[in-house]
DNA sequence: CTGGGGAGGGGGCCC
DNA sequence: GGGGCCCCCTCCCCA
């Protein structure tokens, strides 16, 4: 999903490009950045789902606001037509004028930087340093765990992770507080743009079309996985075989299921 | 077994 | 320092 759901236009530099998505409602909830989620839906009596699927009832989506404690506020859901187009009725023309021009050269078209090991498990990624903390809380925010040699860590409570910095911290305890919550479903996401992107599951929206198919996605992630379809050269190969893939997860299937080849393992960021 | 789509998590960069 | 945005990545599922 949606890595990257909020399309911004040239003339709303900075600017989020919620209004495509904004509704009438005034006022609102205590948290700002949810507050620019709210959607505008189509009364079902009133307006035909813009891309139903089998089993999947277009309904109404209204995230809730969320408050400070991570919880969303229910309110009254407004009730305004859904102006937003669906790319999936224009193929190959995106709402908001198109995908978000790059600022600078995307990372995946660089050279790969990662380090080894950078597919570790998250939470194998960080470990030890806090183990003996018992759960039922978060650190308090106001230093660093760690010993001042060492380099800045602000340990979570709730899991093994150690940010090096109070703003990651507080980023990462709302992947624990969960404060954006679908009004449709309940489902809790960390921030704003995973809940929109996730309200795009229940609208049906796919602002990302693919311009040599023009299939759309909801997720330019996705876009940008189903573009190596179209390439020659698949970004991942085998070193054993030689073979290409699309993703690396394929790939790392494909070492794992069958290329015992000596080397064959990820190559490739 | 492979290819691909859908969905979601988390960190980094920029303003 | 914080928020917004972007990117990379993984997992699941299906054909």
């Amino acid at each position: 999903m949606p890595r990257s759901f909020l399309v911004k236009t040239h003339s709303s530099h900075r600017v989020p490009n919620y209004g495509q998505l904004e509704t009438q409602r005034g006022g609102s909830g205590s948290c700002a950045a949810c507050d620019r989620l709210l959607l505008p839906f189509q009364r079902p009596d009133t307006a035909a789902p813009a891309a139903p699927q089998d089993g999947d009832p277009i309904v109404p989506c209204l995230p809730l606001p969320c408050n400070d404690e991570g919880w969303g506020v229910p309110g009254p859901a407004p009730l305004e037509p859904n102006p937003v187009p669906h790319s999936s009725q224009v193929p190959g023309a995106p709402p908001g004028g198109s995908v978000r021009p790059l600022q600078r050269p995307p990372r995946w078209l660089l050279p790969p930087t990662r380090a080894p090991g950078a597919d570790e498990a998250p939470g194998q990624q960080l470990g030890g340093e806090d183990g003996g903390q018992a759960p039922g809380g978060f650190h308090s925010l106001d230093g660093p765990g760690a010993s001042p040699a060492a380099p800045r860590a602000f340990p979570c409570r709730l899991c093994e992770k150690a940010p090096t910095s109070l703003g990651a911290l507080k980023l990462h305890v709302r992947t624990h507080t969960l404060p954006c919550v679908c009004a449709v479903c309940g489902k809790a996401f960390s921030r704003p743009w995973l809940l929109q992107g996730h309200v795009r599951t229940h609208t049906g929206e796919k602002p990302y079309a693919c311009p040599h198919c023009g299939r759309a996605f909801a997720d330019r992630s996705n876009l940008r996985a189903h573009l190596q379809t179209h390439a020659n050269t698949k970004r991942f190969p085998c070193t054993g075989c030689a073979k290409t893939f699309s993703r690396g997860s394929l790939l790392a299937r494909h070492v794992e299921s069958g290329c015992l080849a000596p080397g064959s393992r990820r190559s490739a960021p």
